[in-house]
DNA sequence: TCTGGGGTCCTAGGACCC
DNA sequence: TCTGGGGTCCTAGGACCC
């Protein structure tokens, strides 16, 4: 058998270079994107990873460096990277026949190029750089690898080290080369191994991706479970990674958010509670699916050691699985009443959703009062309020206060907000 | 004053059953 | 005083990912 040959293609600092696309004069500008509520960095440009900037740093915490270095920052625009990450899977997919494509997330694709042996992967690598960049104005690198974990380990390599001009395939190396080459990147740039791994792997003198490519996959089980014998088999060719070229049905939805700023009374958090279980059962809906169980959490700040501290999360399962809005929404109040407690300053509410099932499978509950066929009435309901939810906006319907009173006081910070220049016909870029 | 959100998988431990 | 063993299911928590 021909050892297989992955590529990854991933769109560099992707938030950012979105953001560029639209902003010319943003090229050479130290910028950052920003989480919800204008938290903490979410992507950074070159000129500011160059500055030491670490992902996740919070925007209060370099607003002295921002100043020092104009370092611009931008609310993040989700609507402008899921367009743009739309066109980008797209041009990738004519690459590969649709069962070798497989995406994986806003910014990265694996290729399978099984069966297309003559080809130079390195010369096909810049082909795609060429060909998205025209395409759609995004840079991306390549790696190339026979396990998804190496290819995640070439990517890596692509971007880091200037003299493979974005693509990088390990397959055409020796294995003694490819080795010299994993020394130098520190254990943790490993797909799958994160701080508290490479805490222990640095212990045990495991301290370069090379070392644990070195190591014995099932004396790696012993230590750390099957996840890391995966992680070693892989880097040693060896594919133990699923290949899913449809995304599976979720199995968990969670719709959670922190507020503005802080609330303090049950009445202020129902309304945040009650919103995003509007957001959450329209997803459940769009996957077909209902829910057989509810959950709410509830959040105080962590960051602040001297305020008092609880971060409750309770679920229950409910006797009949649904996809109803009104009926999820009622059970979730239902929980926070349950978990609310008076005296605490509240930054953060969310709704889960579990044991999602497909809705033909769904069993009412047997004192369920409904006849077994559905209630028709309800499902014209929910279908009305996705469409005009859909159309004119989160918010515009919901059940119960959710969206329709104003969102004062937890509605999210977002003043740096580019316009959706590419779905909304009112925000198109201007040329003048 | 201001620190994201949405997922997955695995494991350990308790409840329960025979 | 001495109090089985094994299987399954469920849940919570930890680790990871983007």
């Amino acid at each position: 058998m021909k050892p297989s040959r992955i590529a990854l293609v991933d769109v560099n600092n992707c938030y950012v270079s979105c953001e560029r696309l639209m902003r010319p004069d943003l090229e050479r500008v130290p910028m950052v994107v920003l989480s919800n509520n204008d938290g903490c960095c979410v992507a950074r440009s070159a000129e500011v990873k160059a500055l030491g900037v670490k992902m996740g740093t919070p925007w209060f915490h370099m607003k002295d460096l921002a100043k020092q270095h104009g370092i611009r920052a931008m609310s993040s625009n989700y609507a402008l990277y899921g367009d743009m990450s739309r066109r980008f899977h797209a041009v990738l997919a004519q690459w590969v026949p649709p069962e070798c494509q497989e995406i994986y997330s806003i910014d990265e694709c694996f290729l399978d190029f099984a069966g297309q042996d003559r080809l130079d992967l390195t010369e096909t690598g810049q082909a795609i750089r060429a060909q998205v960049k025209q395409w759609v104005g995004l840079p991306v690198s390549v790696g190339i690898g026979s396990t998804k974990t190496l290819a995640k380990f070439a990517n890596h390599v692509g971007k880091k080290q200037p003299q493979w001009n974005g693509v990088c395939d390990l397959t055409v190396l020796s294995i003694p080369d490819r080795l010299a080459l994993m020394d130098q990147f520190p254990v943790q740039e490993t797909w799958g191994v994160g701080r508290r791994l490479a805490e222990q792997l640095i212990d045990l003198g495991i301290r370069t991706v090379g070392d644990l490519a070195r190591c014995n996959p099932k004396r790696m089980r012993e230590r750390f479970g099957v996840v890391m014998e995966r992680t070693v088999a892989e880097l040693q060719g060896v594919s133990c990674v699923e290949w899913q070229t449809q995304p599976p049905a979720k199995q968990q939805i969670v719709a959670s958010r922190s507020f503005g700023g802080p609330l303090y009374t049950l009445d202020q958090i129902a309304e945040p509670v009650r919103f995003h279980m509007g957001r959450a059962a329209e997803k459940l809906r769009q996957q077909g699916g209902v829910a057989g169980r509810v959950g709410v959490l509830l959040e105080t700040n962590r960051f602040r050691p001297q305020d008092p501290q609880y971060s409750p999360s309770r679920s229950i399962s409910l006797p009949a699985a649904s996809d109803d809005t009104a009926v999820l929404t009622t059970w979730a109040v239902t929980l926070l009443r349950a978990l609310f407690k008076a005296g605490y300053r509240y930054v953060k509410a969310g709704v889960m959703l579990d044991d999602l099932r497909p809705k033909e499978m769904s069993q009412g509950s047997l004192f369920d009062s409904l006849p077994p066929e559905r209630d028709h009435r309800r499902e014209t309901l929910m279908a009305v309020l996705d469409r005009a939810n859909g159309k004119w906006g989160r918010g515009t319907m919901g059940v119960g206060s959710a969206g329709v009173r104003d969102q004062k006081g937890w509605a999210m910070n977002r003043g740096m907000l580019s316009p959706c220049y590419t779905t909304n016909w009112e925000e198109l870029r201007a040329v003048s």
